[in-house]
DNA sequence: CGGTATCCGAGAGGATACTG
DNA sequence: CAGTATCCTCTCGGATACCG
């Protein structure tokens, strides 16, 4: 696999594509949403809040509407009462699973080595 | 490749492996810093100041600090005058660069695909 | 149920000035 | 040259309250 420089001199570095992706799943909970999606397929509102420690009501729903803005979740609404709405992935969020599990391996393997760990 | 969750229910999302990585790698600045130790080696601060665009000379100290420690990169200190000091990647450091390849690559490859992108 | 509106605190990062 | 010390701003995410 060739590569040239990822972060060549005088870029700008929010516009490498390292930058690019970061911006769609960084932060505390995306990819833990993106997660659940791989494993669970679809679900709802409620469903994701009730499985993510810690998340509130209203920082899911802005989670969710970005990564909907990324095109990396669908948002499936009902027009019924009360209201139901579900959550899958696109083609495009399935794609970046692979780096998600990278990610999660390396660190699972790389935690600890550090004696004064931050 | 088989994967269990790595979002398990109840875990708390500070301690899944996606976040220990990211809080190694996140940020604006320190992937950054990681590509150009890859590519050249051995840098001197200042050096790495003058490649990376908009980062100021404090916070490049922050990062390469908070790197250092996080066994990423070495430090080593010349007692001379002027000061020197050269910055390499460690083994750690080199484990994580498939990782930075990806999301670059990624990022490059999918940048643009959604319409109103953010 | 699935939101939005509003307010707020913590932390990342920038600007500037100073030191060995 | 390399690095602190302040001070400041801006964004992320949390808390609470209200709406269709």
């Amino acid at each position: 696999m060739e590569h040239g420089s990822c972060v060549p001199q005088g870029t700008e570095i929010t516009r490498t594509g390292f930058h690019y992706t970061l911006s769609l799943i960084g932060g505390k909970y995306k990819m833990a949403i993106l997660y659940l999606l791989t494993e669970c397929g679809v679900l709802r509102h409620n469903a994701i809040y009730r499985r993510i420690e810690g998340i509130s009501y209203k920082t899911l729903s802005v989670m969710l509407k970005e990564l909907a803005a990324d095109g990396l979740v669908v948002r499936k609404e009902y027009p019924q009462v009360p209201p139901k709405v579900e959550y899958m992935l696109t083609e495009r969020g399935r794609s970046l699973i692979p780096i998600l599990h990278n990610m999660c391996d390396w660190g699972e393997r790389h935690r600890g080595d550090v004696p004064a760990s931050r």
